[in-house]
RNA sequence: GGGCGCGUAGCUCAAACGGAUAGAGCAUCAGAUUUCUAAUCUGAGGGUUGCAGGUUCGAUUCCUGCCGCGCCUACCA
């Protein structure tokens, strides 16, 4: 509702304006005043137009507010300090709207929406920097959805890299195993982990001795090629670690729709159809001369154009005006493609400009039945189909911004700029380790180490928390408490809500932070389960529910008959300020509102998490949804409440705020349990 | 060297578009429960927002310079 009374806001300033001064202004700058004393909207407008009408803001302000006229559902408007414009709500109208939850339906754009997640390298165990990804991912997907977009979620595994190649080699020359041991041990429980330590090991070794290094890129060549043991091993292998990482998601109720693979990139020859359009744009051209001599290379993302219509001498060609370190190697002087020109034939398979397409393979059910599928060199004749679609959002880390910036630039080179401009590349910033966690896992640090306050994760050296070790320390940590406050619920029960608290704690804490702070991993803090944490918010709909269990009322649907229970004057007294006296004092009364205030506000937090690419605000507005709560909660004993009027309007903000909460956890995926 | 980002309380982090008194959690200290279970609540202390300028009615936010830190800068993926 908050959004929509704000939208409606605008719309009448905006026509106001044009009416009374002929002004035109796009956007109306709508802010929220730092207490609900203020009202609930605030506009700075005056100062903005003080300098084009020639008058002083606070006169320009006093006019407005004389003239604007009634707004539906508005009550007043004020002037405040220099200038503000306070806009104060009906505060009957909007909870009667609240209560009885009707949302108006904003405009929803048609064309599908692709998210790209998660993509682990298949050779190891995801670790807590996937996690991150995922879960970023994962609720921005269902943020998208709370919008009414229709998304598909696609996890890119790189199958064939020197990554995959490092645990083959360490299987064969480490290990020594044969191609059926090793599918013997794919079937242990976590083959991820056995992966995990041999990577390392395997890095490792290769330092030993340039012999090592040599096998290395025999094997890798093997690989390319196929066809042979080398590549079944691979396949194998990657195949298997793939599943276990679907496993350790589905954990966090994290499910993707299809998952493309750089194996079949290269065999369906992606990169050859996107390498044609490239030259035949001029965005690829061969290099002569220098380093890069015997490539096709690309202008370096986020150096100055060499030639534009405004700059280009007539006879001068964009590869004499690109110098060296501003160009981006995409085919290697002996004809293989790179990363980046993979991504670039990738990119324009998923906005449907390459002409080609993968062929699909189910390949993994969930429990819940719904379908994850994977590309094929030869698909399976009725398949679901993937690609095609008007915007798409990769979430990648930061360090890969570089990466993501050329793929763009290429596609805007090619003519695509429609798409280009819905090329969103959801950046974030790595999952680190404090000093302190890295010695309590026991690795060995530098004393350079030791003095920063966080230190990368890396797979090579093993170094690193794994997901699932994390999971099961938040499940075990979990179970202690319920176990201990629950004794009468049977052992599934308890399980079950262990698991959910698990959960909460590590998706609200990978939500917490905003995207671009590097999280500096810590198990005190990620194992927390008091102050801003998942599982204080659970708690806090938990008190609802209980109220409304030992009530015998069902909360929803006595918020939705609240109007037939209250009349809107009433509710109109029990959410009224004390007016003029008391004003440095919040009463009681806007407190309750504030509560209300804030239970209106999902979809507009919503709307603006999608704009900013930014879930950490539905995180924050979640904490302090709940802290009002308790607060609330602490304060009204509601079931006593002797007054029957007030009690059920008490019962209502309860009912009210327990939905809302329910709600945005939902698109936090995050699940409340019965009891806790 | 170049590009991107960061620097806010003891620690970990907030502060959308420049706005009203820079806020939370943790930690520390002092309190609260015969009640809808305290995974909670109330209160206290803790700040020259890295430094110096500039723009503005107004700067943690924008601009410039400096200091410190991180990431990227491969014919690896």
């Amino acid at each position: 509702m908050y959004r929509h009374l704000e939208r409606r806001l605008a719309q009448h300033i905006r026509d106001f304006l044009r009416r009374s001064y002929g002004i035109d202004i796009e956007r109306i700058v709508i802010e929220q005043p730092p207490n609900v004393r203020f009202g609930e909207y605030a506009l700075p407008l005056a100062f903005e137009l003080a300098k084009k009408l020639r008058k002083a803001p606070r006169k320009i302000a006093e006019e407005i507010v004389a003239g604007i006229g009634p707004i539906q559902d508005f009550e007043k408007f004020e002037v405040a300090g220099a200038g503000y414009i306070n806009a104060r709500l009906n505060r009957a109208a909007l909870a009667l709207a609240v209560a009885k939850d009707e949302e108006p339906q904003s405009e929803v754009p048609s064309g599908k929406i692709l998210v790209e997640h998660s993509s682990i390298n298949p050779n190891k165990a995801a670790h807590i920097g996937h996690l991150r990804n995922a879960i970023l991912g994962d609720t921005f997907v269902r943020l998208l959805q709370y919008a009414g977009r229709k998304v598909d979620v696609q996890n890119y595994i790189d199958n064939t890299g020197v990554q995959v190649a490092d645990v083959v080699v360490g299987f064969q020359h480490l290990e020594k195993k044969s191609l059926s041991e090793i599918e013997q041990l794919t079937r242990r429980p976590r083959f991820d982990y056995y992966c995990w330590d041999l990577y390392a090991r395997t890095s490792q070794w290769y330092e030993q001795s340039p012999e090592n290094k040599k096998i290395r890129l025999r094997t890798l060549h093997e690989l390319e090629q196929g066809g042979n043991e080398t590549a079944a091993m691979a396949e194998l292998i990657s195949t298997a670690v793939l599943r276990r990482h679907l496993e350790t998601m589905d954990r966090l109720d994290i499910e993707y729709d299809f998952l493309p693979r750089e194996s079949e990139i290269l065999r369906l020859r992606f990169w050859d159809a996107a390498f044609e359009k490239l030259r035949a744009a001029g965005v690829l051209y061969f290099e002569t001369e220098g380093k890069n001599k015997g490539c096709w290379v690309m202008r370096r993302a986020g150096t100055s154009k060499p030639l534009t219509a405004e700059n280009a001498e007539p006879n001068e060609s964009a590869e004499k005006i690109v110098s060296e370190e501003d160009q981006k190697v995409i085919v290697r002087s002996n004809g293989t493609v790179g990363y980046v020109g993979k991504d670039i034939a990738y990119h324009m398979w998923k906005f449907g400009l390459l002409g080609k397409d993968f062929g699909y393979r189910k390949f993994f059910i969930y429990p819940n039945q719904h379908q994850c599928w994977i590309s094929a060199e030869q698909g399976e004749r009725d398949h679901q189909h993937f690609g095609d679609v008007a915007e798409i959002y990769n979430v990648i880390d930061a360090r890969q911004s570089e990466a993501q910036n050329t793929v763009i630039e290429a596609l805007r080179g090619l003519g695509y700029d429609e798409q280009a401009d819905h090329y969103t590349h959801f950046s974030y910033e790595m999952v680190a380790l404090t000093p302190r966690c890295a010695a309590e896992l026991g690795y060995e640090l530098s004393e350079d180490e030791k003095a920063r306050s966080y230190i990368e994760v890396s797979g090579r050296r093993g170094f690193g928390v794994k997901a699932d070790d994390l999971i099961d320390k938040l499940i075990a940590s979990g179970q202690k408490e319920v176990d201990s406050r629950h004794a009468e619920l049977d052992d599934s029960a308890r399980q079950k809500i262990s698991k959910q608290i698990a959960i909460g704690a590590l998706r609200y804490f990978m939500l917490k932070y905003t995207k671009q702070s590097v999280i500096a991993f810590d198990f005190k803090d990620a194992l927390s389960f008091e102050g801003e944490t998942g599982p204080y918010a659970q708690y806090a709909v938990v008190r609802a529910t209980n109220i409304f269990r030992k009530g015998g009322i069902d909360p929803d649907a006595f918020a939705k008959e609240l109007g037939r229970n209250i009349s809107s004057d009433e509710l109109g007294k029990f959410l009224a300020g004390k007016g003029d006296k008391d004003k440095d004092k919040v009463s009681d009364a806007d407190e309750l509102w504030e509560l209300w205030l804030a239970a209106s506000k999902t979809a507009y937090l919503v709307d603006q998490c999608i704009a900013t690419t930014e879930p950490a605000y539905l995180a924050k507005h979640v904490f302090q949804l709940s802290q009002l709560f308790n607060a609330f909660y602490h304060r009204h004993p509601i079931l006593a409440e002797a007054d029957e009027r007030r009690k059920k309007f008490l019962l209502a903000t309860a009912a009210v705020v327990r939905r809302e909460l329910i709600r945005a956890l939902g698109v936090m995926g995050i699940e409340v349990p019965p009891v806790m």
